[in-house]
DNA sequence: TATTTACGAAACCATTTGGTTGCAAATATA
DNA sequence: TATATTTGCAACCAAATGGTTTCGTAAATA
């Protein structure tokens, strides 16, 4: 199977645990609280989210707190950067048309 | 079924359809060039890009040629934004305790 | 010590995915 | 007109996905 952040960010779900995650660490149990789905289910999201290293397990007693690796989002930024400055050079060329106009 | 730009871009096929379509519009057969896959599993994907939005279908004779619609990508970097801050942040932190240290 | 709690892992299931081959239809060309 | 080309669509298939329930184990607690 796939492992990489791409995938990792198609399901809205796994988006929303990283939002979460991005506030403070967490356990599954506290994220699972948040939704509809089973702990289990959650659980097998971060399995999916630590294969992709986005997140980091750090044991506390029983419990498992899940820590955001921001810098992995870069890598959508890298893949999103070169369409982000098509997108700017056309809104530029539509307002110096536009300033033509006026 | 999801149909989302994040769901789109997590097949590296559709990532690499996009890049194609980026440099300028193709016709199905012409993108299946630079594939091991069949023009059928690359229409597949074109129909999900369309379905998307991400892609535009332009009917010249009995081609039809496929527009980027770059503004859907859009969506990904507005995601991708809060995230890019948080490292930034974390960067610049860093780089205060290392100009300490000297 | 006995029980509860937190968790991952496994088995299972329906649906989706990403590919295939084989059409039919519309357009271009001989 | 007959034939070739371009395309989408349907049927099919194996594998992956996203969920469930059940279970074993380790740690906290009564």
């Amino acid at each position: 199977m796939r492992r990489d952040v791409f995938q990792a960010i198609a399901d809205p779900t796994r988006r929303a645990i990283i939002g979460l995650v991005a506030l403070g660490a967490l356990t599954p149990n506290a994220m699972a609280e948040h939704f509809e789905i089973s702990r289990q289910a959650v659980s097998k999201h971060l399995r999916v989210l630590t294969e992709c290293e986005i997140v980091k397990q750090q044991h506390h007693g029983r419990e498992i707190f899940y820590h955001l690796q921001i810098e992995k989002m870069k890598e959508v930024a890298d893949f999103i950067e070169p369409y982000r400055q098509m997108w700017e050079t056309k809104f530029d060329q539509l307002e110096k048309v536009l300033n033509t106009l006026k």
